[in-house]
DNA sequence: AAGTTGCATGTAATCGATTACATAGGGTTG
DNA sequence: CAACCCTATGTAATCGATTACATGCAACTT
C-alpha cells in the first residue's frame, strides 16, 4: 500500500484514508445499514442495545456520514445560501455571524454570495438555487427578487424558504427580520430637534432600497413630531458609503447657508462625511452636528465619536437564522420579526 | 398513492416543478445518458451533431446537473471551505470577495466558517473537511494546524488541498500567499527614521502570530538599517484590534518621555491609538506620528488620515482561490506566492 | 478480403445513505 | 389457542450523475 511494493492492486496512491461508510459501521454493529441510518435520525425506533452497539462502532470507525449521499436520496443539502450586496461593508460581517452560529448550530452550512455588481447576481443566485445546492436562503438584500419570478430561461425551481434580513421585499410573502428604521429614524431625528437644531439635513441610501425609504419617512415623521418643516433642499443623496459621505461633505461646505446638524444614515457615510468637513475647517460637533445609524465598530472611536442608532447586529442575524431555520423543517415563522435599536449618544453632537 | 383522487400516481402535491434530470434531457436529444454527460464533460469526444442536440435539450430543459449526485459519483464537491478568524475584522473583507469571485468562476462555492472563539473552531473545520462537505480549503489562520494532525478520535480525513493565506504555517509544506510582512515593516520603519524619528514605538500582533513575527522582525531589520537600536521599552503588546489600539494609546499617554512615532501593525490598532491619543490632548502627527497596517478603508477617512502599508487584498484572495483551484484541478502549484505591498504616505505622519 | 484500429455511442454498475415494504417474534385479547 | 397487533429489524429500491466496459460501424492496412 506504498510507493514501495504494492504489485497487488492496492488502493490508489491516495494516502488519504477512505472514509467509513454507513456499511463499515452496520457490519461492526452487527446490524443492517437501516438501523445505523435509523440509529441517527430516529433514536426511538431501535432498541436500546442495538443503539448503544452503532454508536460504539461509530465512535470506533470516525464515521460521518457522507452529505452527497444523503443530499441526493434526501433532496436536502444542509446548505443555506446568504446573499448580500457587498462583503467588505462593515455592517454586515456582525450580521454574517450570527447567521453562522445559529446556522452551524442546527447542522447547517453556509454559502455566501457576495452580489457587488449587478450582472452576477442573478447569476449566482440562480446558479445555487437553481441547481439545488441550498435547502434556504437569506437575502441581505431586497432588489433581486423582482427578476427572479419565472422568466422563461431560468429553471423555475426558486420555490425554496427564504428570509429576508434588514430589506423587507415588498409584495414578498417571507418572514421578514429587521429593525424598526421607521421609528428608529424618527427618533434620531427628533434627538437632534431635541437639541434646538432647526436646519437638520438627510443623507440618504440609495434610491429606490426599501431601508432607505423607512428611514426616510421615519426622518419625516420626526421633523413633524416637533413641528420642523421639510425642506427639499437639506436631503443629499448618497449610498451608505464612506465616499458618498465623503460628496455629501463636499456638497455641505460649499454652501453658504449650511444646516446646524446632518443625519447620515449610515455610519460609514457620517465617517466620510466628517473627514471631509474637518478638512475644510469645521469643527463637529461646534460648527455642525453629525449623527450616523448603524454602530458600526468604527464610531465609537471617530474622531469626534459618533452618535448613532445602534442595531443588534448578531441578533439579527442570528434570528433569520432561526427562521429559515424554523421553515426548513416544516415548522412555520413569523412573518414579521422587529428587534430593537437603541440611540447611542457620543460626542458628533451637540445642542446649539 | 395520495390521500384525495389521482389514480394514475402524478406529482406530489409539490407546486415545485420538478427539475430537468440527465434522463429528460438524454430522451429529449436522442441520445443516452452517457452522452448527455459526455457533452458536457468532454465536448470532444461526442460527435458535432449529437452535441448540438444535446445542448437544445438543455436549453428547453433548463436542465443543470444535481450537484449531490455528482459530487456523490465523483467524490468532489465543488465547495471550498475557507477558515478565518474573524469574520468582522475589516480586514478579510476584501479578501474573501477576491477569493468567491475567483472560485465562482471556476464553478466553486464558497463556505466560510469564522473561528471567532477557541472550542469550536477545530470543530467547524473537523466537521466540514472530515465529512467531505468541500473538496479544499483555505486558511487563513495559522494555529488551527498543528491540532489537525492525526489525533485520534478525529476521521483521518485531512488529506484535503490546503492553501494558507496571509499567515504561513510553519512546517506545512501547502502553497503560501502572502506579502513581505517583514520588508514592509522595515520599510515604513526606515521611512519614519528618515523623517527624523529616533524614538519609534511598536504595537504588535498577538504574540505567536506568525505574521506577526515576520513585522517584528522586519522592524527590527528597519531599525539596524537606519542605525538606530532596538528598545524593548518601546514594545506595545497588541492583538489587531481597535480595542488594543485603545489600550496602546493610554500606555503611551501616562509615559513620561513618549516616542515621537508609532508604527501600528493594523490600522484599527492605530485609529483606536490616534483616538486615544486626541482624547488626551495630544496632536497627530504634531506631537507623535502614527504610522499603520492594511490600508483598509477607514485609513483614508480618519482624522487625519493614516500613513501605512496597502496590502493587495483582493489580489491575495484572487492568488489564494487560484493556487487551490490549481491543486484540486491536479495541477501544481507554486509552493509560495508574495504579492507587493505599497507603502502609502498620508497625514498621520510627520518628519520632526 | 480479412484483420486492425479507432471513433461515437449505449448499457449498466457505481457512489453512500434513506426509507418503503416485508418479516419475524413477543405480547395481548377474546 | 387462534387471531391480532406492535416493535425491532432486515431487504432492496431509490436518488441522479459519472464512467468502465461493451458494441457497432467505418476506414484503413496488408
Amino acid at each position: 500500500m506504498d510507493e514501495l511494493g504494492h504489485k497487488d492492486r492496492a488502493e490508489p496512491e491516495d494516502t488519504r484514508i477512505r472514509a467509513a461508510r454507513i456499511q463499515d459501521v452496520a457490519r461492526l454493529a452487527d446490524v443492517s445499514t437501516a438501523t445505523v441510518s435509523r440509529a441517527l435520525a430516529n433514536p426511538e425506533r431501535v432498541s436500546p442495545e442495538a443503539r448503544a452497539r452503532v454508536l460504539e462502532a461509530i465512535a470506533k470507525t470516525g464515521y460521518v456520514p457522507n452529505p452527497a449521499a444523503r443530499s441526493l436520496r434526501s433532496q436536502k443539502t444542509f446548505m443555506v445560501l446568504v446573499v448580500l450586496p457587498d462583503l467588505s461593508n462593515t455592517f454586515f460581517s456582525k450580521i454574517l455571524r450570527g447567521i453562522e452560529e445559529t446556522l452551524f448550530e442546527a447542522g447547517y452550512g453556509m454559502i455566501i454570495s457576495d452580489l457587488d455588481g449587478s450582472p452576477e447576481k442573478e447569476a449566482h443566485f440562480a446558479a445555487f438555487t437553481a441547481a439545488g445546492r441550498v435547502d434556504g436562503a437569506i437575502l441581505l438584500n431586497g432588489h433581486l427578487f423582482g427578476q427572479s419570478r419565472g422568466g422563461e430561461g431560468q429553471p423555475a425551481r426558486i420555490g425554496i424558504p427564504l428570509v429576508a434580513l434588514c430589506e423587507a421585499i415588498p409584495g414578498a410573502d417571507i418572514p421578514q427580520i429587521e429593525i424598526d428604521n421607521r421609528a428608529a429614524a424618527s427618533r434620531m431625528t427628533q434627538h437632534l430637534a431635541t437639541l434646538g437644531h432647526r436646519r437638520i439635513a438627510y443623507v440618504s441610501g440609495p434610491a429606490n432600497n426599501i431601508l432607505e425609504r423607512e428611514r426616510f419617512l421615519g426622518f419625516k415623521e420626526g421633523l413633524e413630531a416637533v413641528g420642523l418643516p421639510f425642506d427639499p433642499a437639506l436631503i443629499i443623496p448618497g449610498d451608505y458609503t464612506i465616499e458618498a459621505g465623503v460628496r455629501a461633505g463636499q456638497d455641505l461646505v460649499a454652501r453658504s447657508t449650511r444646516p446646524t446638524a446632518v443625519f447620515c444614515t449610515s455610519d460609514e457615510m457620517a465617517i466620510g462625511l466628517m473627514r471631509t468637513l474637518f478638512s475644510a475647517g469645521l469643527k463637529v460637533p461646534d460648527d455642525i452636528s453629525v449623527a450616523g445609524f448603524d454602530d458600526i465598530e468604527f464610531a465609537a472611536v471617530a474622531e469626534p465619536s459618533l452618535t448613532t442608532i445602534h442595531q443588534p447586529r448578531r441578533e439579527l442575524g442570528q434570528a433569520a437564522a432561526s427562521a429559515l431555520i424554523d421553515l426548513l423543517q416544516g415548522r412555520s415563522s413569523p412573518k414579521r420579526i422587529r428587534l430593537d435599536t437603541e440611540l447611542v449618544i457620543r460626542d458628533s453632537v451637540a445642542s446649539l
